[in-house]
RNA sequence: GGGCCAUUAGCUCAAUCUGGUAGAGCAGUGGACUCUUAAUCCAUUGGUUGCAGGUUCAAGUCCUGCAUGGCCCA
């Protein structure tokens, strides 16, 4: 039977309710009782009259009796229809119900034999119609292309799912709930910038037709955030979404949300023991407890995390020297380790990172202290000679969580490092910095010392929900699409 | 971008390694059944096997290309 005939049954059926007086897409249904309530608080409700909504998930006949389960938000019910309770005239509107049809439905709740928490109906009200069959209940939906590009199948089907974006929901309140409890002020800064800043990546450009000009979806908020810093604001921060014109993998999505905070007066070291504090604390919150299990391996978050330098993680996992080796040297062992020497010389270390280095931090560590060459933004370690910034990343599970440093505030050595920037781009590296004038005029006016920190939502909750795959925890992942 | 894998009924999967009329369960439809819960029992509908070529007497199966997705690598 085609897909098209089992519809035509579905739209039989929405005709023949028509036909008894019944609107097959009702307009309200008000204030249902939730079913976790009836089923938690059975007690209370046993032998009373209670009114719920849901969804039909299966329908079990037996004649002159029948037994469905509905399902709302969290929960599912069964509901028993006898002919003798309901009467003759609901009894024939179950004939014409499908699964996955939203019904109301009235009457006393009891428990069955083997114990089942039931709601007896004495009425049902169709609330509207579903015309398309769901898929089967016992094996669900497992196609994953299906579950991605018609997710609200996903979330019906597969209540594991609808969990982990409740749990993403949670995280992301929980730290509001932290950094305004901090004083931290929520602010938005432009989606939609001149010129992208912020960060090193490739931005996605569009177009402004009444000004007629190009604009870029926007990398990262930072420079925006840094001008509200100067603004006289102390704390802020800002969960919203950024856009990077890159691949699809299993921890990129082109479009992402990021929080990232700024705050005046302190330090990267003040913001490493913030970070920890606020890390700790939603893990608490969500998890309950003060460890997680991601992937197999169980992680702790002790009250202070590990910290190692970029320059000792590289002789830890890499054997080389960051300091003291030569850039040929360096080069040399990269080509050993398989990495392609190709690319200029800090994308080479990058690689070498991220292969060698990266996997091994799985308990909660901060790298700190990173070469100046691939932080253009951050402000340089005191005594470190110009070649050390002050910055750290989290890294939990061997997800990379986040980016923070001493934000640069000097206009005039930022005006250096952007040209840098521009010379490398002019030099073909697109993911370089551009020169942004009105950043370095933003500095000039003085901005306090101040610290900043980003960190990755998307890959945080697949942390905390231990999923492998960014395309799990964000709704409506990009796919190409269908043709 | 490269490699590997997948794509068969609305959903979940078979179809033998070695080509021979494409099947099952669920869902649907008709019937029986007033405490079932993957209800049960009887009967039954449903297919351009992702797309386009090729090899062959014969292709879901072998070959080539394409599309989409997944995993790994860059």
């Amino acid at each position: 039977m085609e897909h098209d005939d089992l519809t035509k049954i579905r739209e039989e059926k929405l005709n023949k309710l028509e036909e008894k007086g019944q609107n097959p897409f009702r307009n309200k249904f008000p204030l249902p009782i939730p079913l976790s309530q009836i089923i938690q608080q059975f007690e209370q409700f046993q032998g009373k009259s209670v009114k719920v909504a849901g969804r039909i998930m299966s329908i079990r006949e037996h004649g002159k009796s029948t037994f469905m389960d509905i399902q709302d938000k969290d929960s599912k019910i069964q509901v028993y229809l006898k002919i003798d309770t309901s009467g003759e005239e609901t009894y024939n509107i179950l004939q014409l119900l499908d699964i996955g049809d939203h019904i109301g439905v009235t009457g006393e709740v009891f428990k069955t034999r083997t114990g089942e928490v039931t709601i007896v109906a004495k009425n049902l009200t169709p609330l509207t119609k579903c015309l398309r069959p769901l898929p089967q209940k016992w094996y669900g939906l497992q196609d994953v292309e299906t579950r991605y590009r018609q997710r609200y199948l996903d979330l019906v089907m597969n209540p594991d799912v609808k969990n982990i974006f409740l749990s993403r929901s949670k995280i992301i309140t929980s730290m509001r709930n932290f950094l305004n409890k901090h004083d931290f002020i929520e602010v938005e800064t432009p989606m939609m910038q001149p010129i992208p800043g912020g960060a090193l990546a490739k931005p996605f450009i569009t177009h402004h037709n009444a000004l007629d000009i190009d604009l870029y979806l926007r990398i990262a908020p930072e420079l925006y955030l840094k001008k509200l810093i100067v603004g006289g604001y102390e704390k802020i921060y800002e969960i919203n979404r950024n856009f990077r014109n890159e691949g699809t993998s299993t921890r990129h999505n082109p479009e992402f949300t990021m929080m990232e905070l700024y705050w005046a007066y302190a330090d990267y070291e003040i913001l490493m023991e913030f970070t920890e504090q606020m890390l700790n604390e939603l893990v608490r919150e969500v998890k309950g407890k003060e460890e997680l299990v991601y992937q197999s391996q169980t992680i702790s978050f002790p009250k202070k995390w590990e910290r190692i330098t970029y320059a000792e993680a590289f002789k830890k996992y890499c054997s080389i020297d960051v300091l003291k080796d030569s850039e040929d040297k360096i080069k040399q062992e990269a080509k050993k380790k398989g990495i392609d020497t190709e690319d200029s010389f800090w994308r080479i270390l990058d690689s070498l990172f991220k292969k060698f280095a990266i996997p091994n931090f799985i308990q909660p560590i901060f790298v700190v202290d990173f070469p100046i060459e691939l932080s253009p933004l951050a402000k340089e370690k005191q005594d470190s000679e110009g070649k050390i910034v002050e910055r750290f990343q989290p890294f939990i599970g061997a997800l990379e969580l986040g980016n923070a440093y001493s934000e640069l505030n000097d206009p005039k050595e930022q005006e250096k490092r952007f040209t840098k920037q521009a010379e490398m781009r002019d030099k073909g590296d697109e993911e370089a910095h551009y020169l942004d004038r009105d950043f370095i005029t933003a500095l000039e006016f003085g901005m306090p010392p101040t610290a900043g920190l980003g960190i990755g939502i998307d890959r945080l909750t697949m942390l905390l929900t231990d999923v492998k795959s960014i395309r799990d925890v964000i709704l409506f992942p990009l796919l190409r699409p269908e043709v």
